[in-house]
RNA sequence: CGGGGCGUGGCUCAGCCUGGUAGAGCGUUCGGUUCGGGACCGAAAGGUCGGCGGUCCAAAUCCGCCCGCCCCGACCA
């Protein structure tokens, strides 16, 4: 392709809007253009090279055994009702009707219809696995869509999704997506982590998300260097040694009587861990939060050490609870007479879950549930009893590794993929049966798969570029080699640029060749931001000295060819940035 | 949805506080010089100042409402 017949409008500045440092390159770069909130355009170079992940996509689902489809965009109201989720998705669902006042919905991801292709053509195990892909636009309309690609409203996602005819065919389903997961982030030269994931509201055995190692990442990821243990911030256990006495768990055990009250102190306007810790002198770590939490069983008290941050996922597993939430201050008041900043577990006449640390305690504060007023000296059995320690808080670096109790580190992710173990779920609800050997009726046990396509390319970005622009890695840049000539006004330049350009074209060579007549330092600071992995440069060297240079985007190196070697050292060079 | 911020040529922004001729840089067009790191000289085009309403002799500027966009929190590829 030559520069000037194609569309890549690039920018010396970005736009304010863009934050993070992938959006701003790939807008620079001219490979996107945003349309409306979380809405982009894909220019030619953006396209390109989410087709050239795409591929990547497609080679590895293949390989695992999956098939590719496309499923509509559009979807009845009707097939959302029978799972349920017309009612359970929630706002992100646009939903929207057509002239006979018709309700549909645009697709945010297609499980209902995949059930409802399956179940109307598939009736034996024999049948079976079935394992369905598709690459196409998805839409769910996000509170905050944000960062460009990262966090669309409209975005390009693979979906696939399996059926299988019990949980150990299913399971081995879920090892190959595993797999061939493993395979395309590394064919898309990304520096990634599986790691264990919350099973959400979809449920299920387990899961695994896919994550882009970055400082920018949205997720945080918790990992043990010496056994390999690595889990969504979200589900990551902490390991806590059952052995040893838990310290003031009775009021006999602490060596102490009994009394009415701890020592009160007045914290006047004193209301976070920070505050209190400051007027107190007291370490955060000697300061327990209570923070109260709405529940569909009605409202429970959650204590955790004042340097932690309370999980909300791991609160609801320890409470079976479907839903939780922090309650309201409102409620706060009502429930125990003070407001957020106050709350202690004294005397509060609720359900207590206390973080496993807590049991450790001694000579807590804790709040008074009277405003701006805390209590010193606190011990828990002897001033409140809790009605369950459970792991709660989130875990953090240095918190020990739930497998081998070696301390864990925390890094940042961007979740580029996630796979799913679905079980019945949806086959149930749907009535998606098949006839297993016995000819008795059977649910499909089915397991999801999803690739956020977009998101794939700005992780790339998010992971390699530097101060001038993108590096793109060798599979997934629109182009491999960009062929630069200096002066486009020096006839010999041009028609060697030219005869180059058509014979490495006719060799197969994904070639851009950069034929606009403005200055060589517009040409090469272009070639910087759009970071193609090879750059051969015809200028004043071939003029004097009669040899072409060769330099490698993500190492700076240059190296100098004849032009009778050039194919053989570019073959060369593109092998060896290859994943 | 709650909190914060922004909206002025294609892009980045100044002007607004203290009302009185709409500006700069980049980009674009034309002519010329230049040609290995966003070159230089000269000329030019291009703006409902987000929208509606109000105050005023006079509004980009002050006031009100609305719209759009961005950032921080709860969801997700």
């Amino acid at each position: 392709m030559k520069f000037t017949q194609t569309f890549i409008p690039t920018l010396k500045e970005a736009p304010k809007d863009a934050e993070i440092v992938s959006h701003k390159l790939l807008f620079r770069a001219g490979l996107i253009r945003k349309l409306s909130s979380g809405i982009y355009s894909y220019l030619p170079l953006g396209l390109r090279s989410i087709q050239k992940i795409s591929d990547i996509i497609r080679r590895g689902m293949d390989k695992g055994g999956a098939q590719e489809v496309l499923l509509p965009l559009v979807i009845q109201k009707d097939l959302w009702e029978e799972s349920g989720r017309w009612q359970a998705y929630g706002k992100e669902l646009l939903r929207f009707q057509d002239r006979h006042e018709k309700w549909f919905t645009v697709g945010p991801t297609h499980e209902e219809v995949i059930v409802d292709l399956v179940r109307n053509d598939i009736q034996s195990y024999k049948q079976l696995p079935v394992n369905l892909y598709q690459i196409a636009p998805k839409f769910r309309d996000e509170i905050r869509p944000r960062f460009g690609l990262m966090r669309g409203r409209e975005f390009i996602m693979k979906d696939g999704y399996s059926f299988d005819r019990d949980e150990e065919h299913a399971n081995k389903t879920y090892q190959k997506m595993y797999d061939a997961y493993n395979w395309i982030f590394k064919q898309c030269g990304l520096n990634f982590r599986a790691v264990e994931a919350d099973t959400g509201t979809i449920g299920g055995k387990f899961s695994h998300e896919f994550m882009v190692l970055a400082n920018t990442g949205e997720e945080a990821i918790v990992s043990c260097d010496a056994c390999g243990y690595a889990a969504n911030r979200e589900k990551a256990e902490i390991g806590y040694e059952t052995s040893g006495s838990a310290a003031g768990s009775t009021a006999e055990e602490v060596g102490r009587t009994a009394s009415p009250a701890p020592p009160l102190a007045a914290t006047p306007g004193m209301h976070t861990v920070e505050e209190v810790s400051r007027f107190l002198n007291v370490p955060p770590s000697k300061i327990v939060k209570t923070m109260i939490v709405k529940t569909d069983d009605g409202f429970a008290a959650a204590l955790v050490r004042g340097d932690r941050e309370l999980n909300l996922i791991k609160l609801k597993n320890a409470l079976h609870a479907d839903t939780v939430e922090l309650a309201t201050d409102a409620d706060c008041v009502r429930l125990a007479g003070a407001h957020g900043g106050s709350l202690g577990p004294v005397g509060l006449k609720l359900k207590i879950v206390a973080d496993n640390e807590i049991k450790h305690m001694e000579n807590m504060v804790t709040g008074a549930n009277k405003d701006d007023f805390h209590y010193t000296d606190v011990h828990a059995g002897r001033d409140f009893t809790p009605g369950m320690f459970a792991d709660i808080r989130n875990a953090g670096a240095g918190d020990a590794c739930p497998h081998c109790f070696k301390p864990m580190s925390i890094t940042r992710g961007i979740e580029v993929g996630h796979i799913f173990k679905l079980g019945t779920k949806y086959s149930v609800k749907m009535h998606a049966e098949f006839l297993d050997e016995n000819g008795a009726s059977m649910p499909f046990v089915m397991g999801c798969y999803g690739i956020g396509v977009g998101r794939t390319l700005a992780a790339s970005i998010e992971q390699n570029n530097d101060k001038d622009g993108i590096i793109f890695p060798m599979t997934i840049a629109p182009y491999e080699i960009e062929l630069i000539a200096i002066n486009m006004k020096d006839k010999d330049i041009t028609d060697t640029a030219e005869a180059m350009y058509n014979e490495m074209s006719g060799r197969g060579f994904d070639i851009i060749y950069d034929d606009r007549d403005i200055s060589p330092g517009m040409k090469l600071k272009d070639a910087d931001l759009l970071g193609f992995p090879v750059r051969i440069i015809i200028g004043s060297k071939f003029k004097n000295e009669g040899t072409i240079e060769i330099k490698i985007r993500k190492t700076g190196e240059v190296i100098t060819s004849t032009r009778q070697e050039l194919f053989e050292k570019i073959t060369a060079i593109r092998k060896s940035l290859l994943p």
